[in-house]
DNA sequence: ACATTTTATGCAAAGGTTTGCATAAATTTT
DNA sequence: AAAATTTATGCAAACCTTTGCATAAAATGT
């Protein structure tokens, strides 16, 4: 068997009718006899017929593809946002390409370039830790192209996003640290472009000033990245100052797991003289020793929030300016390395 | 501005020149005058014109889109040979689906459906756990679809595949153990319906024998997937034993770090009492203490190798049935979960 | 000056589907 | 029986690009 590619035209020909006619019939048209519906839907059936998507997709300009653009796809994180995407979007009938930006605006910006040349019908974008410039996103909405954009805000982008409430997961996690008796508490923080980074940054402040504990510059350090690597280096540095933390509370659960290692290798207890909490909640958190406490965020609901707000768009008849701000909420989840 | 959309008509309108003049024109048609090759291409960049890919997709019925199916996303594992995929496909101007068949036949059989619904250009495939009729991957071969198979083979079915050599990575790894002197080995194994899960059984045994140590099947368990949660009941039934193991040779490394978290706890040392190796080097697995001793996989070469082979097929003028099957070489990393 | 070749361009079809408008046929109304 | 309405179908355009073939114009050869 070849590629079978029976068209409306095929059917209409044997049928001795007009291709309008087939598709008209196929469509369940009201202005068709119910003679010839059934005879070309009996016909359309018995040929495998499958409507040229590619022909359609021409005629109507429109793709049943959104584009996802995130800075890399390898950790749980953006994983499970693109599960929560693709859970939303698959069983619409629509398909997903994805761009990894790897965390540069130049390969960002060629991947909206790519993607909006095959016409996407769609964007959803988490943009990458070096993007500082919007031109590339203000020409989507330029375009009328639907637009959503989660995790990590992009202000002065008037468009719809989705994100995790940062800063009460912070907030709760630094207190639940002071609660339990930590008074050096450091923040191994997040590159400063990101919004992330800098909710959690604000909540860890506010927590310690609400508590009446001294911000100490000292005490917070900025990583370059994301995984356990990107911790060793602070860690390292927090654990040659004078006065070392009693906690530290890292921007995620990749940069957490460093700082354990490096010290458990030091020989110091967690959480005996060091808690340690961290964000994400990755899936191996809770494997080690002891299990990472940390802040759990709803990424799959993220990932199909988006999706829907997106697909609400690429559907509607009309372009409605109104945007959207959704907040989810995250949660703390304490475990083994605090008290 | 609205969605620029120059088309080709628009600029040979402006020019009173024919369409097929202003095509011609812009692919340096030896028949074009430079005259007017000149005031196309320059009218063209002042309009931005940027060719219509559906169009083109709808002439060529190609859509210079692969489809990627593959049991999941979220490990390492699978999203790095993605990464390696994407990094080979994309510089060449073809973007990529991704669908998860989340290890089920049904959830496979249907995303290829959609993805030839699509037009795919041609389809990489990891299949599921569940996957043991192979009917869907034999239509794709029959419509002369460009096919490549990836890490787990479908044993019965032509076409070109890549692998790791599995067998390799576990006899070394098993023998690693013997050599250090463990000689009541366990292995926690895949499911049997996994190629990849039965070369690395088959290596288990075949390393045990060539050492003359008896295959005892009371050490051999096996585990029903591949995440530090799947690796907690087998390990813990093989502490029970009454002739309990002095090391195990994991699957993979989910299933290692279950593992080990069920052996610490237990009060077991590793690897004094129990030597721990897995397979696949997670990122997350050499910050474990003590560090997990596992065997890396090339996985991103993997991705690159198996798209350079699609994209041969795909970009071949005339169909060439020779099937390419090719292998690559994984390598044993020893940590301290072994001696 | 005429025949032949070369050069530059246009026409029209093809790819498959949808849809507004026109039309033919059948039915109902006067 | 003629007129008006309803019902069922077809035509052709549109979506945009490429390409084989035809043709017109220019250049070359005799």
């Amino acid at each position: 068997m070849k590629r079978s590619n029976t068209t409306i035209t095929d059917i209409a020909e044997k049928l001795g009718v007009s291709p309008s006619t087939v598709s008209r019939a196929l469509h369940d048209h009201p202005a068709i006899s119910d003679k010839t519906k059934k005879a070309v839907v009996r016909l359309a059936r018995k040929l495998d017929y499958q409507p040229n998507l590619l022909a359609l997709n021409l005629l109507q300009k429109k793709t049943n593809t959104i584009g996802v653009v995130v800075p890399e796809i390898t950790s749980y994180f953006f994983s499970s946002i693109i599960n929560g995407i693709q859970d939303l979007v698959n069983p619409m009938g629509v398909n997903m390409v994805i761009g990894q930006s790897n965390e540069s605006y130049k390969e960002e910006k060629k991947i909206i370039q790519t993607f909006r040349a095959i016409n996407v019908d769609g964007f959803l974008i988490s943009p990458s830790s070096k993007t500082k410039k919007f031109d590339h996103l203000l020409a989507i909405k330029e375009n009328n192209i639907p637009l959503v954009i989660f995790d990590r805000d992009c202000e002065g982008v008037e468009a719809d996003k989705v994100f995790v409430d940062e800063y009460s997961g912070a907030f709760q996690a630094v207190e639940h640290l002071i609660k339990t008796g930590c008074r050096r508490i450091a923040h191994i923080a997040g590159p400063p472009t990101l919004s992330t980074a800098r909710h959690r940054l604000k909540a860890y402040k506010n927590a310690l000033e609400k508590h009446k504990i001294k911000v100490d510059d000292d005490y917070i350090l900025t990583c370059k990245g994301f995984t356990p690597k990107h911790g060793i280096a602070p860690t390292k540095q927090l654990l040659g100052l004078e006065k070392c933390p009693d906690a530290i509370f890292a921007i995620n659960d990749g940069v957490a797991i460093g700082a354990m290692y490096v010290i458990k290798e030091a020989g110091v207890k967690i959480p005996g003289q060091i808690s340690i909490i961290g964000f994400d909640d990755d899936p191996h958190s809770s494997y080690f020793k002891p299990s990472l406490s940390t802040v759990w965020q709803p990424t799959y609901e993220m990932g199909m929030l988006s999706a829907r707000l997106l697909m609400k768009k690429v559907n509607a008849k009309s372009h409605d300016p109104k945007i959207r701000v959704e907040s989810l909420f995250p949660e703390l989840i304490i475990r083994g390395s605090s008290f």
